[in-house]
DNA sequence: TATGAATGAGTCTTCATTCAT
DNA sequence: CATGAATGAAGACTCATTCAT
């Protein structure tokens, strides 16, 4: 059969590595919806990487080595698939982080702590978070911004914004704080550095300064710049 | 990537009325190169408001009330609408936050409090600094990383990382933290809440929160989360 | 360049009555890879009629009765639709006629008339072949010059040169001819009435003075003008 | 005053040398309507160089060294600029090719020989020439072929085609040779070698081959390829 | 379940052309 | 005379999406 010219000549027009996930030949067999799964890693990894918008259907399915239709025919469209990819990646996430800090009954210092770890130990296993977090969750106009807020409520939100203000009254906070500031500070601490710096894939091993940014968030945290 | 599906679902997305910056009309006369000037603030806004590559130049066109084709004259193509934005935006602002902390002979906590108050200074003049700054500056893959990289070699950054190294040796500075983290540290004190909370120029008047951004950013990083 | 002048002011120039190929209407049916050969098929057509700059995917598109968009899909962009039309017409075209001569161990003057007359019966079968080899490839900075070239080592041209040196020290041939121009005179003498004369597909039947081409053609290589 | 990126920034696309005929800077003074000849001399060189449909009226004053509305200025529109060429260019030459041959009453063949190398006088001296017959007047669908024609009625041509008839009825010119052919064959033998070989203003000195040309088209015309 | 073929809508870009100055 | 600014129309190319198979 006569081949068109698309496939055998599109170069890898990024400097990346780009190592496809996986290439070609049937897949290997395999549980059901398999494909599924793989196109949604697929598509975290791109959209981390390049961004959402940045990110075609095209760019995903070749990555993982299935054709465009294929995309579709799993996620219908591409809103639907930021859909699940909400759904079934943020959402649990999200939801793992919250809970852990809402049903401490540490010391809210200790508490902030916890949560500032939780969130470079959620990072450190799911590579895609940071990046994502804050381009497209906590970013003005971001993707993804508006579809989490609507799946999670901001009762949540709200419940912890006035924990933090109780603490204040009680005198265990730094009183001078903004309580509706302090989360975005959390991942100011933590997420921006690995936003910034996380090398992907093309990295083998050696990852660079995870626990440097969990020690100096939790300085920050405690001290702030100030001497000892 | 298409631009339909993001034009048909965000339709206002945060309610936004998205007037158009000016409309139609012959130029109300003015100065040379008046229109140039226009364009560049249109794009400023609408990269922040969406995202860079999410703004195409016929958006940016419509909001400012001429031709695609007109954007082209000026500015030839979208890389160089790009590079002009930083040689002619953020550099300047980039290079004044820079000298301002470099110059200071201010004790440590000092210097750096007047940075953090420099930053929220600057993203109060130039509302889209902050969403740039984090989305596209910061963030790796960002689309102006590398290029304001290149115009803003890194000397000054490592003379920066020196400099607070010294201040810990000389116990001036908690000596936990991570030097080469702590701007990064700094951005996501201000920056972030700033990126994560504007409301755009349709927001007239009452702009909510500047205030406590900075006073609850200096809190922290004098102090930490901990009480007096 | 513009193209609505051209198509404003040419409009059906040499009278031709520019049937499209082909018109809507489902494909009929047909072997695998049909429309691209039907769209190669349109592309030489609409290049030799108008040369190849002149001609856009939009021009093909609308000829072979289908989209731009699909010419696309097929081709993926006009270079690569150059070369593949190099590749699969033209190549194997001029593969022949090359090796046509280089094998022929007939006398000089036979050889060439037998080049000669190949030329001419390619050309009857390849209607496009010779305003296409006229235009662009022997004249200079003609689009397909280059490429040609670069698939057809001058290896074979050489060997032909110098095969013709050796004849005409062997005095079999006029000693007076440049060995390098002997080839582009028998293109001149052939081809280029050829270019000249030819009306497209669109006269069916009559095909006007092709046999006088070669008998001309021959006359004067053998005689030059010059009464017997 | 604020400089569109524009003109900076254009880099010269192609290999060429490109040197341009003229460079900024008023004009230096001179005759009414120096500008126009310059405009024209341009034009035809770029034409030869890339084409009639791939020079652009902005390549043509960049060239120049003036701006796109300038040429606009002179010739309105580029059907114009073509017109203009072709009457005040094209036209002269022709004329002088004809009349030369219209009225030698030298012998057949010596007639034929002195055209020849008239043809290849004229190349000489307008380097244009060769390429543009060659590729935009004898070529089916050439630009200005039509033009060419509508004005020079082919009152001319008939006369040719019936003298040489009436030499061949004669017995001075080969019988077999088709006489409406004739002149194409000529052009053939010395414009073709020429729009193949012509290397531009680039090779400064050093012309190639122009004598072997004439030498070897006279030779194929008097005697063929066959020995003596 | 999967995909090759096809397309409509849209993107950036180019160009000839106009016009006020 | 000359041009900077502006634009409409068109060009190549991209992409999400559809659909028959």
């Amino acid at each position: 059969m006569t081949k068109n010219v698309t496939e055998a000549s599109r170069s890898n027009v990024s400097g990346d590595a780009e190592k496809p996930v996986r290439r070609r030949g049937r897949p290997t067999g395999g549980q059901l919806g398999e494909p599924r799964m793989l196109l949604l890693d697929v598509a975290l990894l791109l959209f981390a990487r390049h961004g959402i918008m940045e990110t075609t259907l095209g760019a995903i399915a070749r990555e993982a080595g299935v054709t465009p239709a294929m995309v579709h025919y799993y996620f219908k469209t591409r809103e639907q698939l930021l859909d699940v990819l909400i759904d079934e990646r943020f959402v649990p996430l999200r939801a793992k982080l919250g809970s852990a800090f809402a049903n401490s009954d540490a010391e809210p210092a200790e508490a902030l702590r916890a949560f500032v770890e939780g969130l470079v130990t959620v990072s450190e296993q799911n590579p895609w978070f940071a990046t994502l977090w804050i381009r497209e969750v906590i970013s003005e106009g971001g993707l993804l911004r508006q579809r989490i807020a609507e799946r999670f409520g901001d009762a949540n939100q709200k419940a912890s914004i006035e924990r933090i203000e109780k603490w204040q009254k009680e005198g265990k906070l730094n009183p001078d704080l903004e309580p509706s500031l302090l989360f975005v500070s959390l991942f100011g601490l933590t997420l921006l550095p690995l936003a910034a710096n996380f090398k992907w894939a093309e990295e083998h091993g050696f990852k660079p300064r995870r626990d440097n940014i969990a020690r100096h968030a939790v300085a920050m945290l405690m001290q702030g710049v100030g001497p000892v």
